[in-house]
DNA sequence: GGCCATTATCGTATTTTTACGATTAATTTT
DNA sequence: AAAATTAATCGTAAAAATACGATAATGGCC
């Protein structure tokens, strides 16, 4: 890959493509099904759920919580996890304004 | 990564997560975006308008085609790539669902 | 204080993604 | 028929993602 290339297109597609991204795993999904599950915050549980180790499973909150999509607040031999739900908010209704637009233009397929 | 792991996860969060790796990089939503600005077919205008090689750029048509999200049709020299707005739509729908059951069960973040 | 439970981080291996140049394939044009 | 145009594919390199075990860190409990 020698050169990024992201950089050169608009904020726009760069963040709905950083989303889009953090959605890109099975396990990511998951884990926001198992967030919204509960009223409280997650401590753990997630990781019996799923079927992966438990660095793995900390990997993907690492790059969710990057992403913005999740909080989460270390305390000390527990974390507590929970959807950020104004950013799930904003990237959903972003997403639906690129599918919108899209649509706009053309509704009919020519191939 | 040894093993691959994806298959562990039910066919609804493997479905939506391919759709969301498709849409991962800024390329290819702006790809989508010059298909969508046209009422024909695209053919070959999108490597101009990228700051990518062409190589790299039918490579990124491959990986939209392979999801489902476009459909190409080879003609000789030139190919015609547009929108398929049918499962565009399907996905759109299926992500806004995703949306709303994650939603339904909590609308407060705890964190 | 020492031990336990829990989770993040580190190191590492493997796979996948991204990117490009070069080549090939298929028409169109000359 | 030869040359030109266009786009896919191949080969390859570098980077990022995925996964795990081992280790470290943090706070609670005895």
């Amino acid at each position: 890959m020698a050169i990024h290339k992201k950089e050169e297109f608009t904020q726009k597609e760069q963040d709905l493509a950083a989303f889009a991204k953090a959605l890109s795993h099975p396990a990511r999904i998951a884990i926001l099904k198992v967030l919204a599950q509960r009223n409280e915050c997650i401590c753990g549980e997630i990781v019996d759920v799923l079927p992966l180790a438990q660095s793995t499973v900390s990997q993907h909150l690492k790059e969710l919580k990057l992403a913005g999509l999740i909080d989460g607040t270390v305390d000390g031999p527990k974390s507590c996890y929970c959807i950020n739900w104004k950013a799930f908010q904003k990237f959903n209704a972003e997403f639906n304004t690129l599918f919108t637009n899209l649509k706009l233009k053309n509704e009919k397929s020519c191939c």
